[in-house]
DNA sequence: CATGAATGAGTCTTCATTCAT
DNA sequence: AATGAATGAAGACTCATTCAT
């Protein structure tokens, strides 16, 4: 039982393409991997040669979508400098933007987390916990500097996340509103709720 | 094997209660009516005495949202007399409340709107559209009459949905905040990025 | 196990002619009691209080028809006189008569025999038989009497059966060929292959 | 556990023989996948790597069948020459071999026209209709000829049909009539019941 | 690498039958 | 008699997975 290889091959990317595009559209129970197989212009066997089995391509997503996720952020916090209400700014225009892009993933790595199996549910939620927490400290920090009076940190971070899918659940990169103008207003809406100005 | 008798529809009951956790836990296509069956206590083939198919199930629970959801918006509207912003603070009152307190129901009604048939998808899609439009009337009319300036009425509208949608994802009514709190806090963010004063 | 009462009641007779009509036009096996139900207008529970099983409605139909051909047949003979051509007209003439007038019951009785129990499936056979060799006396003793040339009396006895069920597969009793015509016909049809004269 | 390997059609085929076999003994509804997939000894979900599905297993039978026939039956007609009462014989010889060599599938074709789909039977309808006319074209070319008198085309064309069918039912290559007999004697009651003089 | 064929467990659904009320 | 509810077996079909070629 040796591991197929994960890299490199344009078959195993299109596998992974098309798993992701049917998991959106279906979801993950009623994707079958003959219609992968179907979309990707193969036989149902010969997805064995690239992938595991389906719950690997699940997990796949999941993972990469929250290591993607969590490393824009970051890597946008930290070029924001130190000024906290930048710093949450750049957050949240991350997150979007994030949200936005790779809405598909993001859908379904929202939709699908009880179809994962016990070990990566919990890891995949681990990573979910540290990530709220990081927000939630973006928030905290913006409140205290600019004086915001918070409600509730906890829920008003939760309700940056949601919006961040409920973004991903919509937004299409053609045909509607540009990415640029979903990220400002929803950047506003976000930064409206935690009750910082919108532009100081 | 003992053998039941006429309940006054407490097994049908019991079906559709056991269906709507299953549903809510797995996912309409991972939910099995053999587990369904298996809670209830009866036989699988005996569900067919109290249903039509397993699409049944899931179409009825998604309808009744939706016919609950508006009607008790509606209700509290229409109490709340002719001030634009107490209809919109009655609307997201009620609106949160209801989703926390059918928080399973709502859940599913919008993981699974797309295991639904065609026919029943465009009929509760009808709906939605209809609830979403009527909610955009209640915060226009709001900010209007407040002078609040509202960044983009759709999206701000969405925000709405998108939230109780998530408070229906992790609310549960024993353990945690208490309902009132959750309204509250809820409440009060929904009007803050709407751009109304809180308490005036 | 109280054996169901299987005269009077015009439910009874309901429920027999249902299944009648629904053996012929779907089979027996494709025909499900609650479609009897149905068109009688009751539950399928209530079937069994006239009934004893679905293998009885089809052993009573297939049963009925051989002894009613049987006896009609021997009647006819009975009274054509002693004249062996007459006997034979007469003979094939009530044949045809029977199987035009109870198309349905009579095709049903061809048509499922394999559907029958072994027990009743013997049954029904050598009733077959008996009635097969009483036809195939009286059209030896015409072809003695007239001189005709046989070329198998077994064969030319299984055609005079065949074009029997034939008529039953198409023959309705309004709209096309009324029945006189049809039993004219056919009688010359059968003693023209036999070789007997058809008017003499 | 032996597992096969590619095999050139021959399961497909095996497949194709035992349905055959099986809707012969026990009629289309009655017989099981079951039951086909143990008589070619393999599992029951095995099979969909051969068929589409139940009633491909049926279309498929009959469509061959009236492919077969009708081809068959022109060839040898084409054969006969200008003759109309050749042709006619040529007619009744194929018709009646192949009636006879293909008992089973016939037989099949004629007693389950009921469980096809609206389409398929449709389509083998108007296959069997425009034989019928063929047929029917034959025998009044001959009667014309000949001088014969008919009693009536259609039905005495109907006749043919239903001796054919009738042969099928019973027919068994092997243990009774030769086929040589078989045709002989039932061309000659077919030319009789026409008015066609046998030996001429 | 790809294929075709196999597996076995699982899916929803239908059915004849039973029986307390 | 009729009903509603239950049973258990069977039905066709789907699916993820395996593997010899």
């Amino acid at each position: 039982m040796q591991r197929a290889t994960r890299n490199g091959g344009k078959t195993s990317e299109a596998i992974r393409e098309a798993a992701a595009s049917l998991f959106f559209e279906h979801g993950y129970e009623a994707a079958s991997l003959r219609a992968v197989a179907a979309a990707v212009g193969i036989q149902v066997g010969s997805l064995y040669n690239h992938i595991n089995g389906k719950d690997e391509l699940l997990t796949d997503i999941m993972v990469a979508v929250m290591d993607e996720l969590e490393s824009s952020v970051h890597a946008s916090v930290a070029d924001a400098g130190d000024d906290a209400v930048d710093r949450l700014k750049a957050a949240l225009d991350s997150h979007l933007r994030y949200h936005a892009q790779h809405a598909r993933e993001v859908f379904i790595g929202n939709a699908e987390l009880r179809s994962l199996n016990e070990a990566d549910r919990k890891a995949v939620l681990a990573r979910r916990r540290r990530y709220e927490l990081f927000m939630r400290g973006l928030v905290e920090a913006a409140a205290k500097e600019t004086g915001a009076e918070l409600l509730d940190a906890k829920l008003q971070t939760y309700a940056v996340l949601a919006l961040g899918m409920h973004v991903s659940s919509w937004f299409r990169p053609r045909g509607g509103l540009p990415l640029e103008s979903v990220v400002d207003i929803y950047t506003s809406i976000m930064l409206r709720q935690i009750g910082i100005p919108d532009r100081a």
